[in-house]
RNA sequence: GCGGGCGUAGCUCAAUUGGCAGAGCGCCAGCCUUCCAAGCUGGCUGUUGUGGGUUCGAGUCCCAUCGCCCGCUCCA
């Protein structure tokens, strides 16, 4: 089975089209067609369905709160801050094909220009100093620091004189630490001249330096100026972040509890490729489920397991879906544990991540709490008041004035810890296009059927006269009339029913009900089955109820 | 981002050396048709991806551009 099969099939059924296709599409976009957006929505409505409105029971049995929002695409342009986006992004960076660290690319060249080990930014400037002490080519030139505006103090134009520049103090390399340094001339092109050594590890090969700021920029407001700029987001996790403290204090809940998001995300990628797999807009089904430090690892394993059967239950193949538990070096720097859920799709031979469970610690609400100046602490009050008693206390405040240690207090009051099952809506609807994909024999003629699980197919069933006499289109059209209050169900009545049965394989229509003779006289009809053709016979009356029963169970 | 290949009807593809843009499938209408792409009749489908250039004449040759595919690269 080949790609491009289903990108044909997706093309002339209507599922998807290139976007802006008359105009000669553009790369990484995609149009969901009539069959198509049926498809994505009842993907989305039963992740929404089993995820938020009905989750499974936790791992001791309890319930599972989860609760919906629904946040801005553009937010403002200091949680991009927080997240890292912007400040990890905003420059060109080298990665270590071996031990995988990413560095900046300008420091890298610098520590190799100037050989030192590491790449801290006071080993930098200590360097520096040095060098110009020994009256080598002036490297002030080399550098200035851009940093928040009212840090910028230009190595070359501070004001201050020789001596005094000569020997930093420790409280001022302190200060230089989280300082940025960046050269003042382009980075070098030759590959000669580039260090090709990782820094970290002093193996591994460096990649070439490469911008990864990712984020589509637009300006809000009529003035186009720098601080107007803001972003589409690049993800909806942090949309979720910054209103942990809204949701808390409007929902009445308690930790442990979710916090559920459908919605796009865009990321400007340098290549997208495999057909909607890799594309620049993309729709995000994400949980932060916040929990207490201590059962973080509980609730890890909870979400792996609990994601991992729903993709099994709507008809992913086992044998083609993959979880595979991220090793130590690949983690991000903050995660605990990460595993990603992979498809083996059919234009790869590597399983390729269908979502990421992510166990990210206190990371995201911290980063934010550090930005934002706001208290995004829980005071977990089911604890305390199991405790107070023990410590002879019953006022928190009070206990605080005794001077606790910060281990003690976080017991009650301590920043969430989150595990964020994060998955792509378009790449589990592609991974559900191939694996539905299907070509049989029937009757010694070749068909296509989309063997669709149920739920997800875009049409539940069509309603069919066998022939166009004897009063069946009329009952057909009336039957039709009674489901289509309750179903996506389809009428047809041109060409032979084979023709037509055919028509309704290829865009997976689990149910056929045929009208025939026989209608007449007992009320009857026939119901057949997409994936084995094989046919019963039902009242017409019971058909929405066969229908709904075969759907969801 | 780099290298290679390819863009012709809704789909799959033809079109001799640069010389009338075609076929099958599909789709639509009608006839026929009592269960798995049957048959008959008729019909629709194109600024050959887009924009330039060479030529008496360009689907075909040249340039640019957009898109798709493959291999590298990469994927917070």
């Amino acid at each position: 089975m080949d790609m491009e099969k289903i990108v044909s099939l997706c093309k002339r059924r209507g599922f998807i089209f290139p976007s802006s296709e008359i105009y000669g599409g553009l790369n990484g976009f995609w149009d969901y067609g009539p069959l198509g957006v049926e498809l994505k929505n009842n993907i989305k409505q039963a992740w929404w369905q089993d995820m938020v409105g009905n989750p499974p029971p936790g791992p001791d049995g309890e319930e599972v709160v989860i609760l919906g929002v629904d946040c801005a695409i553009i937010m403002n342009p200091r949680v991009w801050e927080a997240s890292g986006h912007v400040s990890g992004f905003a420059d060109p960076m080298v990665d270590c094909k071996k031990c995988r660290k990413r560095f900046r690319a300008d420091k890298v060249w610098l520590a190799a220009y100037l050989d030192v080990e590491g790449v801290g930014e006071a080993d930098l400037l200590l360097a520096v100093e040095q060098l110009r002490s020994a009256s080598a080519p002036d490297p002030a030139s080399l550098l200035h620091r851009v940093a928040q505006p009212k840090l910028v103090v230009p190595l070359e134009a501070d004001g201050r004189d020789e001596a005094e520049r000569h020997t930093l103090s420790k409280t001022q390399q302190k200060a230089f630490k989280h300082k940025p340094i960046r050269l003042l001339f382009p980075l070098p092109q030759a590959p000669a001249t580039w260090p090709r050594k990782c820094p970290a590890c002093g193996e591994g090969d460096l990649t070439e330096p490469r911008s990864f700021n990712l984020m589509f920029k637009t300006f809000v407001g009529a003035l186009e100026d720098a601080s107007a700029v803001a972003y589409l987001r690049p993800e909806t996790a942090q949309g979720i972040f910054v209103n942990f403290k809204n949701v808390l204090d409007s929902s009445r809940v308690k930790l442990p509890f979710g916090i559920a998001q459908i919605g796009k995300a865009f990321r400007n990628e340098i290549n997208p490729r495999n057909f909607t797999f890799r594309s620049r807009e993309f729709e995000q089904m994400e949980i932060e489920f916040f929990c207490q430090p201590a059962d973080s690892m509980k609730w890890y394993r909870y979400w792996r397991d609990v994601r991992i059967e729903w993709y099994t239950r709507l008809g992913i193949r086992s044998e083609r879906l993959r979880p595979r538990e991220q090793g130590k070096d690949e983690l991000a720097h903050y995660s605990i544990g990460t595993t990603d859920i992979e498809y083996l799709f059919p234009f790869s031979n590597e399983p390729q991540e269908l979502e990421g469970v992510a166990h990210r610690g206190c990371f995201d609400l911290s980063q934010h709490q550090h930005y934002s100046g706001k208290d995004l602490t829980y005071f977990d009050e089911a604890a305390w008041e199991r405790e107070k008693s023990a410590l002879g206390f019953t006022s928190f405040k009070e206990w605080l004035k005794s001077g606790p240690s910060k281990e003690q207090i976080e017991k009650y009051q301590f920043v969430p810890h989150v595990i964020e099952p994060s998955a792509g809506a378009d790449r589990f609807t592609l991974a559900v296009l191939c694996e539905a994909y299907d070509e049989d024999e029937i009757g010694g003629e070749k068909r296509v059927v989309m063997r669709f699980h149920p739920r997800l197919a875009p049409i539940k069933a069509a309603v069919l006269p066998l022939v166009n006499k004897d009063r069946m289109p009329e009952q057909a059209l009336a039957l039709y009339r009674q489901l289509k209050r309750e179903f996506p169900v389809f009428y047809d009545d041109s060409g032979a029913i084979g023709r037509r049965y055919r028509r309704q394989d290829e865009i997976g229509t689990p149910f056929c009900l045929t009208i025939d003779g026989q209608t007449a006289e007992d009320g009857t009809v026939t119901l057949r089955n997409r994936d084995d053709c094989v046919q019963v016979r039902i009242p017409m009356a019971a058909a929405s109820e066969e229908l709904r029963k075969r759907i969801n169970g």
